[in-house]
DNA sequence: TAAGTGATCTCT
DNA sequence: GAGATCACTTAA
C-alpha cells in the first residue's frame, strides 16, 4: 500500500527531508487522470541564513509560504516562463523548502511542472489528495551509495560559502550496457 | 552561447 | 514607477 507523506515527514531537518525524498513518488491528479513519477533530484533551501534562499532577505509576499508550516506547496514563476515546485519543510516561522528538480524521465524543474500541469494555482495548498498533488512512499529503498550530493544550480549570487554547499541530491544514473 | 519572458524586488 | 535580476529551457 502506498503511504502518503504527511506533515510529520516534512516537519524535520530540511536536508534530511530532501535526501529522503529521493525515491518517493510525486503524484498528480488532474483532468487527464493520475500520474505518479519517482523523484530523482531535489535541492534544499534551508533557513534565513541561506544566501541562496528566497527567504535570505526576509519575508516578502512571494516567500511568505516558506515561513509557513511544513507540507505546503511553494510554487513560483521565474524567467517569464517556468513554474518551480517546492515543498515547505521545518517548523512554522522557520523559512525552508525543498525544490523538486527532477522526476523519473523528466529532468529539470521547469519541465517537471510543465509535464504534470502544475502551476501557481496550487501555491500554498497542502500536499494531500484533496489538492490533487501529493507525495507517496511506495516502499523503494534508496541506498546511500546511489545518492549524489552536489552544489545547487543557478545560484551564483549566493557567494562562495552558500554557493558551494552540497544541498543538491540526486539518484545516481545507472549506466545501461551498450545495446 | 544567447535569447526569451514576465513576476518580483530594490531603489528612486 | 523604473530598472535589474532571476532556484530555467531551448535552439544554435
Amino acid at each position: 500500500m502506498p503511504h502518503i507523506l504527511t506533515t510529520d515527514f516534512f516537519n524535520r531537518d530540511t536536508l534530511a527531508v530532501a535526501e529522503e525524498l529521493l525515491g518517493k513518488f510525486l503524484v498528480r491528479r488532474n483532468v487527464n487522470g493520475i500520474s505518479a513519477l519517482k523523484i530523482t533530484e531535489v535541492e534544499a533551501y534551508d533557513g534565513h541564513q541561506d544566501r541562496a534562499s528566497h527567504a535570505y532577505r526576509g519575508r516578502t509576499a512571494r516567500n511568505e509560504i516558506m515561513f509557513g508550516p511544513a507540507g505546503l506547496w511553494y510554487i513560483y514563476f521565474v524567467y517569464g516562463m517556468h513554474e518551480m515546485l517546492n515543498i515547505v519543510t521545518g517548523p512554522e516561522a522557520y523559512p525552508a523548502a525543498v525544490l523538486i528538480r527532477g522526476v523519473e524521465g523528466v529532468n529539470g524543474p521547469g519541465r517537471v511542472t510543465k509535464h504534470l500541469n502544475i502551476t501557481r494555482n496550487l501555491n500554498t495548498l497542502s500536499a494531500r489528495k484533496e489538492s490533487g498533488l501529493w507525495i507517496e512512499d511506495r516502499g523503494i529503498i534508496v541506498s546511500k551509495k546511489e545518492i549524489h550530493k552536489t552544489p545547487r544550480i543557478g545560484i551564483s549570487y549566493a557567494g562562495p560559502v552558500w554557493g558551494r554547499k552540497k544541498y543538491r541530491f540526486l539518484i545516481t544514473e545507472i549506466k545501461k550496457p551498450a545495446a
